[in-house]
DNA sequence: TATGAATGAGTTTTCATTCAT
DNA sequence: AATGAATGAAAACTCATTCAT
């Protein structure tokens, strides 16, 4: 059972979302986002207090989603076998790809916003992505030692992945469109061992 | 010898750069940029139309200088042996790290505002971005036969070598903001290395 | 017997009296004063046609007081001797002190936003302060051939006594919220009988 | 010499004193000042910040003029014979009425927006009544050894006097229009002198 | 009768661009 | 060439009032 006021709610932030995702915040007129959804411009101030908290709620609710995403990673690197390695690691890209596919709006209004990093979403940006880093070197060194994963600075090397991760999943999602999640993750599995695997003889 | 208009106009330049990094686009007012280069409002349409084309010229500037490199990069994954093929690499990776450490402003406003990626930019940075592909996904494709680079599809891969360009420079260069360019060209060489040769036994 | 809708429309006078004296005419919300009543937006239109009638309606009540305490007021400045005359003047003050101090509210609403006098209410107040002027000016000239009150022009002196009256009424009730009714009255009463008797020797 | 800028400025600012008497500072837009001033709504805005900045910009140059002729009247009630006191009184009176004159727009601004005392002029206008009434009330104090003036409550008195002042002003000035300077000031004078010797006999 | 969600006209303020000097 | 005052279109937000339930 649905009230009123959830269905008005709900149509005010799926017009946003396509709104911000189509002509990004600074671009978005409060008026685009109500004539998209069918309400009058009054309306939306019922539901927001401004243009950037809706913008803000959105951002974070993906956030959410994704800071547990990355919380439950556990496994990440871990394992007692190259291929139990290999394993955990195909099954966090998979879910990583599934997660943006899914969120794909939210995902490129975020990642987009933050990285033209200026105004208030700055903080919520920096504060995944430092997440995203610590999480991903913390991996590293706690499986370092048992050698399927080889590297110097663990920082360094979980830079380079989060980057291989961003820019290849916008590049397939949203560029290409179409995208072969199997394929995707398992050359990003590939590509990722064999990167971390460098000095092993 | 320099004439007094090409002064003006470099100051005008230099002040739009400073601001254009500094509050983005969309955020730096024109008397932002007058006030810093110390002319008058009017002065500035003496010399550009709009704001947007001074802006287009600042990062069509960094384009041409990104282009050419990218256009020198031909011996990118070539080589008879190993040693000489890893040095390809990380001569690459010295250069492009160089280039973007001296443009690091222009560089950054050209990749912040092209990932938000609406308005007038967004072909500018759309070219680019497809050219550092094409480039990279054909040295794959040439080179493929020596068999010190193994891959599948040489987009996915080029995409994943780009992402992890990217952002780990913007992430070093950027957010550390003191770097080792040896120090990470070599580190980037040896992940590259290794996720390419992932299928090598 | 009081019905539920006399009820209501009680609670809402009453919490627009409040909101109105608090905030002023323009800056009080229908919102505000439906919270304040503890009813719904929609109920105040149901007793009220608008935000205007309901402030005219509480200024008109006062009105209606404030105009019979005048029509009362037939033997001011009356009186066979010196004794009688001040005894009838204090009376007056008296009254109209305990008038205002009984209805402080309704007064200060009506009387500030007549003196911004813009909008509907401006006839309103005009009417009370002429009817004001008129009552004053009248008792003045009915007695002046007593001899106990001297002036030259009775509009004149009665613009006087009226602008003593309702500034030293809203300074004591109002700003300095504690009064002694008879020693102001007394006082104002001496004053003047005083400016009054001016040219008796 | 008048530069464009003080003629721009002076033709906003007057304008304003004319929308600001005629409707009052809620109802009056910024579109009706620049209407009266013939420039357009962006040129207001390089004058002043905002509505509320002119506004307190007149008030505070009226608030100005007030305080210099209140802080200059350092011998009203003063004066060693009758004659004298009331001499004193007679200047005072009939400069005030003066500056009301002279100044009738921005005091009825002033004035107005006080009464109704709501939002950002309510401290100037506090202020200027504070300073009307202590100045009153320490003449009087310092002048009730002579003899001349009589009372039991100086503030009292004085917020009589004030009230006197300020009502009759605006009445004559305002309401009726024409005035008799002379006529006035001697009437104020001596319902003034009356009221203030009450006790003597 | 009562509710409260929805409406949309109205107002302030910003800022890229023009143009008279 | 240079100035900087002037322009006016555009956008966010408020709130009295209406109306479906």
């Amino acid at each position: 059972m649905i009230t009123r006021q959830e269905r008005t709610q709900q149509q005010i932030v799926s017009a946003a979302i396509d709104m911000f995702d189509e002509k990004g915040f600074q671009k978005t007129r409060v008026s685009d986002i109500v004539a998209k959804a069918g309400v009058a411009q009054g309306t939306f101030y019922l539901y927001f207090k401004s243009k950037e908290e809706i913008f803000l709620g959105i951002c974070l609710e993906f956030v959410k989603l994704f800071s547990s995403f990355l919380e439950d990673a556990s496994d990440l690197f871990a394992g007692s076998s190259y291929g139990e390695v290999r394993q955990n690691v195909l099954s966090f890209n998979r879910e990583l790809i599934r997660l943006y596919t899914v969120n794909i709006k939210a995902a490129r209004i975020l990642f987009r916003e933050g990285a033209s990093s200026h105004g208030p979403f700055k903080p919520v940006y920096d504060r995944i992505y430092t997440q995203f880093i610590d999480i991903v070197r913390d991996r590293l060194e706690q499986n370092r030692a048992t050698g399927y994963v080889n590297f110097e600075d663990a920082e360094t090397e979980a830079t380079f992945l989060i980057g291989l991760f961003e820019r290849s999943l916008f590049y397939f999602i949203d560029v290409k469109q179409n995208i072969d999640i199997e394929a995707l993750s398992r050359r990003m599995t590939d590509f990722i061992m064999g990167g971390l695997s460098k000095y092993r003889t």
